[in-house]
DNA sequence: AATTATTATCGTAATATTGCGATGTAAAGA
DNA sequence: TCTTTACATCGCAATATTACGATAATAATT
């Protein structure tokens, strides 16, 4: 036990669910607010940003890259990270598909 | 370690993190699916319908009553649950407010 | 060439999550 | 009352996540 049984759900459950769990971090969150907030390519100042270790800002960036959400791009010994703009969209898209399924009227609901 | 560091990100971060993160297990995205597509109250058959025990179910619901996204009402020696309909808009505008942050152009972007 | 700066990766400890059997509880039905 | 049904909760094992120090890798600087 322990591991999540992905193969008994659907591939848009599972996708979505992979989609909402690389946002569930609160370091997660915080390094693409200020990703999309620096106007500047930021990268090593994560670190000073955020109160965590190198090693832990590395491990998330990770994380998002691997969702495709952020890239990172090597310019000289540092390196720039960014918003894929257009995957952005289409998570906040593939979200609102979600949402906006029409909720049926039960009848013991308030 | 193995704790995650909630103190030093900001309300709204933690808050986010919190409501991506009880979304982000397909277990429960397809609960949440479920709900919305039945007329009727469900509650049991939710064990039928997904492959996971009984206890397994119940934890998960459990997860998503905390956060407040579903309800339970007692109906005789079953349970109904269905979607808080308010607070299911209210986190879709919190997410579209998360994901309609203007990002700023960076030179190193592509 | 040696040093420094920046990032990634490895290894590991602490903690959290997932899943389920067993058990408890409360209501309905026999 | 006894049994059945529907859930919730407890306790546990397996696995995953989070965090970080140490170290490796690479590029700039001296």
């Amino acid at each position: 036990m322990g591991l999540t049984k992905s193969e008994i759900f659907t591939n848009e459950q599972n996708r979505l669910a992979s989609l909402f769990k690389v946002l569930g971090h609160p370091a997660r969150v915080a390094i693409l607010q200020y990703i999309i907030n620096q106007k500047a390519c930021i990268c090593n100042d994560l670190v000073d940003e955020l109160g965590l270790a190198q090693a832990t800002i590395s491990q998330h960036l990770k994380e998002l890259k691997n969702m495709g959400i952020i890239q990172g791009t090597i310019e000289g010994k540092s390196v720039c990270y960014c918003i894929d703009e257009k995957l952005w969209k289409q998570i906040q898209a593939e979200f609102n598909v979600f949402f906006n399924q029409e909720v049926k009227v039960n009848s013991c609901c308030p």
